[in-house]
DNA sequence: CGGGACTTTGACGGGTATCAATTAGAGTGG
DNA sequence: CCACTCTAATTGATACCCGTCAAAGTCCCG
């Protein structure tokens, strides 16, 4: 599964595969847990690694000259994360929550020599990741605000919720700013369209960590480019 | 070479390759010429080959619903495009000008069977992508139009520019809409852009298609995100 | 109980979209 | 060669969404 907006938007620099690890004959790939707020690789960092998440919730981020910063991706368990530019990697990633991934080397990518079928699923994971950015240049270029925030609860409750008694309740481990570096937006604009949300009664803001989704179909219909 | 706007910035789904065919030896790609206008694949067809552009620019377009549309990038001779994702195609490929390809199967991919060279020279392209894919994320979310459009036409002059005395002239082969649906913008706010950067004395317009830029350092420092 | 970070809310201004009209350019046929 | 037409590009006027600046509220942890 991915993070993918509806099957319409996604982020990006994730992908998800047919999770169909840990099989225990595998050989080379190793696991690594990682606590909350520890980088899994930094920009720049030799690209020896790629790796799965089994679980957690991980950010990757890319930072502008001035400081500015664009998340481009949230990292959910199934997610494959770290596909390098030649030798080095290109973004910063970060556990947001404790974490545990399945590390694998990274010229499984170069060479078919080690196992093959890893090296077709990584592969596959890339081709997948690029169509999954694609999706999200159209909402960064195109969406309003509302539009942006309903694509990203719905996308995180598919991905990440669970059901309540008919509505579906979400966790948001990411901090607002995150979500604004995500969505092209500001902290405040991010905080004010929840707040315009959950006053139209789409949502319920249990905690500012925790989202009740109230009217899915509300939800996912505001998420679609108006007209 | 790639449109890599000043290495910071780059459009996507388009990636170049240090361009090493046509050594007659190759055996399997074969090449292919196309009209202005033509596609050379659209969303939903079945992804039987990826393309190496020879000579002429093309346009990748996603739609949204409502008509909407993402120009994802423009490919220029050099790039690589028609990666899939699955088995069918997930954009639109259109020959802005009369153009000319290098086809390879699709599924030099998925085996090694094949050209061992090939299948890693694409493999790269798709990783370089990813990256490049990466920084365009952060122009469309973070640059005002101004610096979108300085980001443009710096990439375009680096990629397709031809020095004029001192000056670099630059052709334009896309049309507004493109050129808008690429960056994010309206056709308005481009043409109005143009002409504000014009009025600038940073660049000078020949013709509609033509671009003349007289003071490059003026028009990178205005590419950058201001402080 | 108090400090600090995160979140929310408010007021305001600016940048860009939108709506609308004019101009320029390319192609066509008389 | 010159009207005529159609599309693309430019320019103008206006509205509004969202960013910015500022302040208050909330939560966590000591």
């Amino acid at each position: 599964m991915y993070v993918t907006l509806f099957n319409e938007f996604a982020p990006a620099t994730i992908v998800s595969v047919p999770s169909r690890q840990q099989n225990g004959a595998a050989g080379s790939p190793s696991r690594k847990s990682q606590g909350a707020g520890a980088h899994l690789f930094r920009e720049g960092d030799a690209a020896a690694s790629i790796y799965e998440i089994v679980s957690g919730v991980f950010r990757l981020t890319r930072v502008l000259g001035n400081g500015r910063r664009q998340v481009i991706a949230f990292g959910f368990p199934g997610d494959t994360i770290g596909f390098p530019k030649g030798a080095c990697h290109h973004t910063d990633c970060e556990a947001i929550t404790a974490a545990e991934v399945i590390v694998h080397r990274r010229n499984a990518l170069d060479t078919v020599d080690g196992d093959h079928e890893t090296h077709q699923r990584l592969l596959n994971a890339a081709l997948r990741e690029i169509s999954a950015m694609q999706d999200h240049f159209m909402m960064l270029a195109r969406k309003s605000a509302k539009e942006k925030m309903a694509s990203f609860l719905v996308t995180l409750a598919e991905r990440n919720g669970t059901p309540i008694g008919g509505y579906t309740s979400c966790s948001l481990p990411m901090s607002r700013a995150d979500i604004a570096d995500f969505l092209g937006l500001t902290v405040e604009t991010v905080s004010r369209t929840l707040t315009r949300l959950r006053k139209e009664n789409m949502i319920a803001l249990e905690n500012p960590q925790t989202v009740l989704i109230r009217d899915m179909r509300a939800l996912i219909s505001a998420s679609q480019v108006s007209e």
